[in-house]
DNA sequence: CTGCAAGTTGAAGCCCACTTCAACTCAAGG
DNA sequence: CCTTGAGTTGAAGTGGGCTTCAACTTGCAG
């Protein structure tokens, strides 16, 4: 009855559209057995692999990191608990820096405010390279990829 | 000799694009009057527009909410200290929910290493319409706008 | 055995925040 | 005046993370 998974059941209890899911097939992040009808059925393990995948978006981190990060999990048996642990811990590295880096804006805000002056010169607010928030998708954000700027000497 | 900027200077001084400085202006974020020849020159107080962008961005929020909340600044008036003092203390709202959020996923996660589960029904870590990193740019990341998901039940 | 929801594919589309390109014009120093 | 770097435009391209579509096949309840 529940062996496997249909799509449709990993995406209702996901809460990933099946579309979201095949396309993580594609980029190598989730896998599936087939039916002998070419469909796809998931062993239920993948659920946690889904749920890692989200919540490493929630992080910040893109679908290529994600991936090189679930490759590094031993292929051959099914990942252990410390083997998630592991990965969930160089995330929270992460996490922690950006945690730290948002304070930071939001102090050195306060004190922008304070100050009045909102100045890309005077103000530590403008300091590029670290790119706080949309990690994730679009474009380069904080700084772009050209030499221009880098520098607001 | 510094009376008004070339999108060049303006560029050089704010760190930002030639054409993202372009691309703003089409939407709205930023002005700049013309020479006779159909050149841009920028008033000295649109750094601290582009400054007041880039520290947005930074927060997540994303370029039309920017627009919307420069739209808030008088325009009859060169916008003051307290202006921007306002629109500042909005943005800090929304910085000071997001470290919140990433604090919880942060003890969220260090739960969750301990207790092995890592599962979407369990935790916590998988709370829909939170949206913590990546909000600026592109695609629905954590929820899709499907109705599809949300209920992880 | 049939009907229909649910699954399959590749290709195309979408959104955001830009960048790049081509073809051209402007501004200023020598 | 002439050259050259900087600026102008609209259109198209990029990248990430998907969704949507059309045309078709599977799987299961009745």
């Amino acid at each position: 009855m529940h062996e496997s998974l249909t799509i449709g059941q990993l995406a209702t209890r996901s809460g990933v559209a099946p579309s979201a899911l095949r396309y993580y097939e594609r980029l190598g992040l989730i896998r599936a057995e087939r039916t002998g009808g070419n469909q796809r059925r998931y062993a239920r393990t993948e659920l946690r692999r889904v749920a890692f995948v989200r919540i490493s978006q929630q992080v910040g981190i893109s679908l290529e990191e994600i991936r090189e990060a679930l490759d590094s999990l031993p292929s051959a048996r099914t990942p252990t608990t410390e083997d998630w642990a592991r990965l969930s811990l160089t995330w929270r590295e992460r996490l922690n820096e950006k945690i730290r880096l948002m304070t930071k804006l939001r102090d050195d805000l306060d004190g922008c405010i304070g100050c009045g002056c909102l100045s890309l010169q005077r103000c530590t607010l403008y300091n590029p390279g670290d790119s706080l928030a949309g990690e994730g998708p679009g474009a380069r954000l904080v700084l772009p990829p050209n030499g221009r700027g880098a520098d607001p000497a």
